[in-house]
DNA sequence: GGGTAAATATGATTGGGGTCATATTTCACC
DNA sequence: GGTGAAATATGACCCCAATCATATTTACCC
């Protein structure tokens, strides 16, 4: 999951073109029309519905190497979701019509690509689960779990790449039940805290 | 989404076998392996985690035409959820290998696949939010929408095949609170409910 | 190093859905 | 048409996360 999904080399042999986004800036807006394939070379994605508080749900956070937005270019139905710089990125960006082109005259990137796609269904699969029935503890190291995956499987604990707000943002909790639960999990051992930042 | 998503033809002629199933029965398991395309005929399948105390979490209601359980066939992980026969069902069973070479030798068969995930996908996005963020009242009317539409758009209200139970596993409530809300929608005339059952 | 915004922390209070108990209705089946 | 199981209904009470208010720590920048 770290290494990209398609090779630079690929996308850019298809006409895709680098571009660069700086933290905080939008990158595509939920309902909004798609007509590009994007996949993150460097930096942090934050992929959120934002609702009519102005409230953030996470859906998923894009690492380097994944591919975000790409629903529309399957069903021309707008954007499920927008697409928020968490950092200074590098980005890489292929017309929808090279894209299919890309699928059609490829298998194993088409097959790939499905890959991924059943990879984030199985997340969704399981923090759905997770969300309906249990408790914050519960919800939040589920959470804590897969995003440690993501960065490989090195046991060592290391620091969270995600602060307090962003958790909640994602488990449907608030900042506040999010901060006494990663406290208790503190104090039970499961995960240690040094200036506020949490090792796991 | 109520047409076959693949034809019977089709799937017959990679060497496809029906199979009759039993309201009730188990067709497989999470955390099993599988070497399997499923389809459904006819009938109806629930897709569902089941947690330690026996409570199901339903992920989607599988209606004729779609296809179920099909990520392992992807990624060689074990089944994400089980499924059951929610009716007495038919159904149309690929083995894994035919599968993958109908794929291969089908464009247009696996970019409708792709779609597939995608369509997928949009729902877990959208109930995801809604878990997170709603009141009992808009968790359930946005089901009921989703479970609408899957019927086509006839707008006339219909009668929901869902019991206030399913609605509460699919939306992490409680049956209890799942009656209360429809009550409430009652009477605030957003839906009708005859002999107790619900149409919308 | 001092200033400042963001992130983390913590207490007090509240409210909404969970839980439990029990009743009533619906419907399939003989 | 009577019977029993499943589904629906409803009240009373409780618990836990949300809410609100405020304090403290961390980190970054001139």
């Amino acid at each position: 999951m770290s290494t990209a999904f398609i090779s630079e080399e690929t996308l850019l042999s298809y006409g895709a073109t680098y571009k660069k986004v700086n933290k905080g800036d939008l990158i595509f807006m939920e309902g909004g029309a798609a007509c590009f394939y994007y996949q993150l070379v460097e930096g942090r994605v934050r992929w959120v519905n934002i609702n009519e508080d102005g409230r953030e749900f996470i859906q998923v956070m894009i690492e380097p190497g994944e591919s975000f937005g790409e629903f529309p270019l399957f069903d021309d139905q707008p954007y499920a979701a927008s697409a928020i710089a968490d950092d200074d990125c590098v980005l890489l960006r292929l017309h929808k019509t090279n894209f299919h082109q890309m699928l059609r005259s490829n298998y194993d990137i088409h097959f790939n690509f499905t890959r991924l796609l059943v990879s984030r269904l199985r997340f969704k699969f399981l923090t759905l689960r997770e969300l309906a029935y249990n408790n914050p503890e519960q919800r939040i190291s589920t959470m804590l779990n897969y995003y440690k995956r993501l960065r490989g499987i090195e046991q060592k604990p290391c620091k969270l790449h995600l602060t307090r707000q962003q958790l909640a943002d994602m488990t449907g909790l608030r900042v506040e039940t999010v901060i006494r639960t990663i406290r208790t999990l503190h104090e039970r051992g499961r995960l240690t805290i040094q200036r506020g930042k949490v090792f796991y």
